[in-house]
DNA sequence: CGTTAACTTGAATTAAGTCAACTGTCGTGG
DNA sequence: CCACGACAGTTGACTTAATTCAAGTTAACG
């Protein structure tokens, strides 16, 4: 559970968090059940999230993808009616948010830890934004994919080996795009011999710097 | 200076936070000068910015706008290379991110008020992600001046006056749109009565719920 | 009052979306 | 272990929303 678990297992604080929100298991594809009355924020112990807006006209974006050991913030007074879903049996602790602020006020440590990965978020958010707003098909997918090794390839000699969770579907989704649109880019990706895939979900990243390059990341 | 002076202008960390950062007053169109080796903590005292992300290419997106009193995160170890600059004549106050939070480590209070607005500016990150991500150009403008009426407005009775600071390329940059579509549906939006506007920055609001309901809010 | 940059409008182009048909993958049950 | 069915993914042809390029207008400032 990564390096957040220490601050939740241990300080007095610790306890107070735990009366908080009980231990749950998701089923893929089922939605995180939480009051749509407040924020909450959610640890994902185990599997993996994906964290979604719906728009006007049944359309979605999803806005982030979460794993194991990571801090979702989920909000619900926002223009945009949020849910958390899960990509695969997850096991996470819901908090409502503003009771677990309230604890983490008088834990410092506790609270360092959340500003930080509030931040990471944030900036993960900004850098997708860049995405969504100015870049093309191909440098959107080539993004995704750098990033995804960043967070859970399996680094070899100068290549790297992803084991993706989510389907083509929820990949453009996550880019504003349709899912035909993500597979003529895998395709072409494909043809550049920059990937390999292989059934579904496994793909070989052959080269990142040049797929960064290509992901127009300055 | 809003909700956050107070924290800044008390207890033992105000003093140590001030010797962090000089005050600066940047000019209109000039860029906050900040080391580009770290990520810093921006506080906006008086005036309006933008922070820029820049992609590969020349393209640059706006991801968002600060107003008196708010605070900007600025990183540097992002996929993009990121810039604040001024939309007027702005006082700002720069802190080294690292420093800052080490102060703040120990002043709770200090640190309880930070990570409340890394979230709010995450959540409004996440929905500007939304709009870039599955809305057209008459949505994503109605969505901006909903937003900009929220933060800015100045309401009367069944409308609400909004003085735009910013270029219609400002606009565009933030919506991921040319300068063209934003003045296209600048007109549109005249046309079908939801606005008036006057000179280039004044716009009158006659229908906020129907703008709302234009911008694919939930 | 004149100049200049910001904004607007129009016509042609293009990247991505839509619609439709086809193919491959993977889980199930014979 | 293999065959089948269902669904995920791919590919192609056509459409469309937004961009690009170009030519006016208008607002703001000296």
């Amino acid at each position: 559970m990564c390096c957040f678990e220490p601050s939740v297992s241990t300080g007095s604080g610790a306890n107070r968090l735990r009366g908080l929100a009980q231990p749950m298991d998701i089923r893929q594809g089922r939605t995180v059940p939480i009051d749509p009355a407040k924020d909450f924020l959610v640890f994902v112990g185990s599997g993996t999230t994906k964290l979604i807006a719906s728009a006007s006209g049944g359309r979605e974006q999803i806005v982030a993808f979460h794993f194991s050991g990571e801090l979702v913030s989920v909000p619900v007074n926002a223009w945009h009616s949020y849910r958390l879903s899960a990509l695969v049996q997850t096991e996470v602790l819901a908090f409502p948010a503003e009771d677990f602020l309230g604890i983490a006020v008088s834990e410092p440590v506790l609270q360092a830890e959340l500003l930080r990965r509030t931040m990471t978020a944030l900036h993960r958010c900004r850098d997708k934004a860049v995405g969504l707003g100015r870049k093309n098909a191909q440098e959107r997918l080539a993004s995704f994919l750098v990033g995804m090794a960043d967070r859970i390839g399996i680094a070899e000699e100068g290549s790297c080996t992803l084991e993706l969770p989510m389907s083509r579907r929820d990949i453009g989704d996550s880019l504003g795009l349709t899912i035909e649109t993500v597979s003529r880019q895998f395709s072409e990706l494909r043809m550049t011999g920059l990937i390999e895939t292989s059934g579904r979900s496994r793909v070989l990243l052959r080269d990142i710097p040049a797929l960064a390059e290509r992901a127009g990341h300055v």
